[in-house]
DNA sequence: GTCTATATATGGATAGAC
DNA sequence: GTCTATCCATATATAGAC
């Protein structure tokens, strides 16, 4: 029962947190939106900034797993493509959360988290990095630049993901739940797969 | 000679508010950095929220130039990469103000700012639209998803501009002046070139 | 676990002297 | 134009009753 609290005040928090930022959600509205007392924040989380940090380490990616699931896959490309779904997947379902951890990475304040971020981060990129220049050895893949190609890949779903006032505005959708919706998570895919097959593979 | 302390306060305090985030940033804090009394910043610009708003308005692209400079080049191709190398320039020499739009955009603070980004933000998206769709017709391009393509350009160029932290560490550099030389904004160039003649291109 | 009341700090803004 | 002093609102955090 302490649990389910505790979920649902992360929940809040975690929405609230990324509508309007950290220093901008006072305690005293995450409790009047979470229908909690405000001493219950501190009681549960010790302060504000526990409470942030708790939001973020809940839903980082073990990517162990998606590493052996990759490994499934015959080709370099498949491969790619797994991974890339899997992303695009996590990213649709887990929006505000992805909307305060690249808002993070980019901000000066509480520089450890964003160090420990950009870390997470940093081996998620080596990862696919990684399948790229294989592929590329074997040429399966062209000689291009292995940075900028995981960067666009990352940088795709980003915008998409986190930024849906604008893409909701720039690709006419009447609202944001259409934006996010099943057709749309499956076009995103088909366009990353057309994109990465035209740009990478040998034929 | 007020201008001149006018414009340095604004450019004192891009860099603060991109670096923290605008409600982080205290009056206090760029008074105290631009070296100028509290009660200056009331008097040159009212209030904290009009000298974030000045700060916005003053560095937004005057796109129109831009559109008859591209006419000059005959193929779309050729016109949507000058677009392109622009926006790259715009947004090496910009990083701040770049970093300060994009995460307002993204925040359901100051509703009518976000509002106001996004609708210029539009007028660049469907100009850029526009040439893609005109290529499509002509048969210079593949038939492509119009918008996840534009998407993809702003993207990539937002993501490498506006997270520089993120970038020194994923493309092991030593700096971030490294990460915004010269060589490097070439390299960008090269690689937004080679990725969407491969997308786009019929041969 | 839950609540009220409060200690304490910091914020934006401005009045008014110079 | 520049500065000091201050008003007032709001923030986090916690002590202590229940």
């Amino acid at each position: 029962m302490a649990t389910d609290k505790r979920e649902y005040i992360l929940d809040v928090a975690e929405r609230l947190f990324a509508e309007q930022g950290f220093e901008a959600v006072s305690i005293r509205s995450i409790s009047k939106e979470a229908h909690i007392n405000i001493a219950m924040i501190s009681y549960y989380f010790g302060s504000k900034e526990k409470l942030y940090e708790e939001i973020i380490n809940r839903k980082l990616i073990p990517f162990e797993k998606i590493k052996q699931m990759s490994d499934t896959h015959a080709s370099y490309f498949d491969k790619l493509m797994f991974i890339a779904d899997v992303i695009v997947d996590k990213f649709f379902e887990s929006r505000n959360f992805q909307i305060l951890v690249f808002r993070e990475m980019n901000l000066n304040q509480r520089t450890h988290m964003a160090d420990f971020l950009i870390e997470h981060m940093q081996r998620n990129f080596l990862f696919i990095s990684d399948i790229i220049k294989k592929g590329i050895r074997k040429k399966e893949f062209k000689n291009t630049d292995v940075d900028f190609t995981v960067m666009t890949l990352f940088a795709i779903i980003r915008m998409y993901t986190t930024s849906g006032m604008m893409i909701c505005k720039l690709t006419n959708k009447a609202s944001i739940d259409e934006v996010y919706d099943a057709k749309q998570k499956t076009k995103i895919k088909k366009f990353i797969s057309d994109l990465f097959s035209a740009h990478l593979l040998t034929r």
